[in-house]
DNA sequence: TTATCCATAATGTGATATCATTCATATCGA
DNA sequence: TCGATATGAATGATATCACATTATGGATAA
């Protein structure tokens, strides 16, 4: 199966691990890498037209974040969702984001409301674009600079590891009409934030993830074993 | 500073970079590394007789799950404690764990709770031994089994990531008066299952984490800060 | 037509060598 | 005596090579 890995620029200092690591995130985060289909170490070296090692390094990384699997038979996959997989995945980002949210809230600024607020804006606009990958970066960066207001935040990087896994519905999900509901749970996390109510932010984080890719993918899941039986 | 990392037998079909990866998790899970020492390759190499591409790789899989942490200037550590990243995991360990465990009681047939049962007798064994290694094992068994008999578990990754960010402490904390209570809490734990009571279960899991590494891991940390002072 | 088997190609694993960067130590200067 | 500096040692990063394992495609047989 074709498919390409978004460019990714980066300052020039970064190794090359990092860098292959960065850019096959990133390709997963927005859903650009298929799933089930084998990646080749050497595959991937040749797109990304860097060596071996780095490649090797970076693919490990990656699948101790569970954003690929690598099964005993020594092949390599982006991993192909269930209903069942999606509907634990989404469970788990409301109990872990609820739970990053509420513990960040003593910690937010008016200044990081309007920072968040920027990002809402930036959002509409990749909208109106049609930027969809922009669209999914944002979001998560919407709620990233949430989560580590909170100085001794633990919890991000298995936020993130979470959003990898979701990573390759994307682009099925982000297209779907519920798009527009995301950054209208936005303006409700905002008001949550706004006004210090802890019970407000938690219940407006698990609508945002409900409305957002929850819904969506429970969506393109039906469709998906629909065409299946067709 | 010196250690040394245990052994741990495992099948000789695995790779070897398999094979150091489970090694240094289990060392770091028991806390058998110094926090704040630096990691060299070469020595780790040595230590494991083991050459250094599997230790590269290994190295890079726990630096993703938040084991050891890889500076810019290229030097790797078990990251140290503070009292607010404690706290913090702790809140995290409760969140994640609690969730993990409601999802996984509707999955809990009576012979898992035989099961956690025998493992829990185990840890009796294993308290009057004072293997204090196989106590901590023992104990990541019976949460790792409980969460799961959910087939569609996506969350265990990232508890044993938390669990990896706390073994630093497991030795000066295990070895505390405090660990009776986890077998007590364990219990608790198994009359909530036996019950199917979910409120009960959670609240079960909340006990067992703040009574087990997380009061003793408080007064580790304060007697720390203590002995600066002097 | 379908299943089995074999030979070749492709792939992951691991070791080693080289290079650039960083660290450690001893020397020098104030 | 203390701090800055330079030099050599140690370390991480990467490429490359060799090898064992796995996958692939075609030929053969039922």
């Amino acid at each position: 199966m074709m498919y390409d890995i978004p460019e990714l620029e980066m300052t020039a200092d970064v190794t090359s691990q990092e860098h292959a690591y960065q850019r096959l995130r990133h390709a997963i985060l927005v859903g650009a890498i298929p799933t089930g289909v084998t990646l080749t170490m050497r595959g991937l070296a040749d797109k990304l037209d860097i060596g071996l090692t780095p490649i090797r390094e970076a693919l490990r990384r990656l699948s101790s974040e569970a954003a690929i699997q690598m099964q005993d038979n020594r092949r390599m996959l982006v991993p192909t969702m269930t209903a069942g997989r999606f509907d634990d995945l989404i469970a788990t980002r409301i109990a872990l984001e609820t739970h990053a949210a509420k513990r960040a809230l003593p910690y937010v600024s008016n200044i990081l409301i309007d920072d968040l607020r920027a990002i809402d804006a930036q959002m509409d606009a990749a909208l109106t674009a049609d930027d969809y990958d922009a669209l999914t970066v944002l979001n998560q960066a919407f709620h990233s600079q949430l989560y580590c207001a909170n100085p001794n935040q633990t919890s991000m990087s298995l936020v993130e590891s979470v959003w990898l896994q979701l990573g390759p519905f994307q682009r099925e999900v982000i297209t779907a009409l519920e798009t527009f509901y995301v950054v209208d749970r936005h303006k409700e996390i905002l008001t949550a934030l706004k006004t210090r109510d802890e019970t407000a932010l938690a219940a407006a984080i698990q609508h945002d993830i409900e409305d957002g890719v929850g819904s969506a993918g429970k969506d393109a899941i039906a469709s998906r074993s629909k065409a299946k039986m067709a």
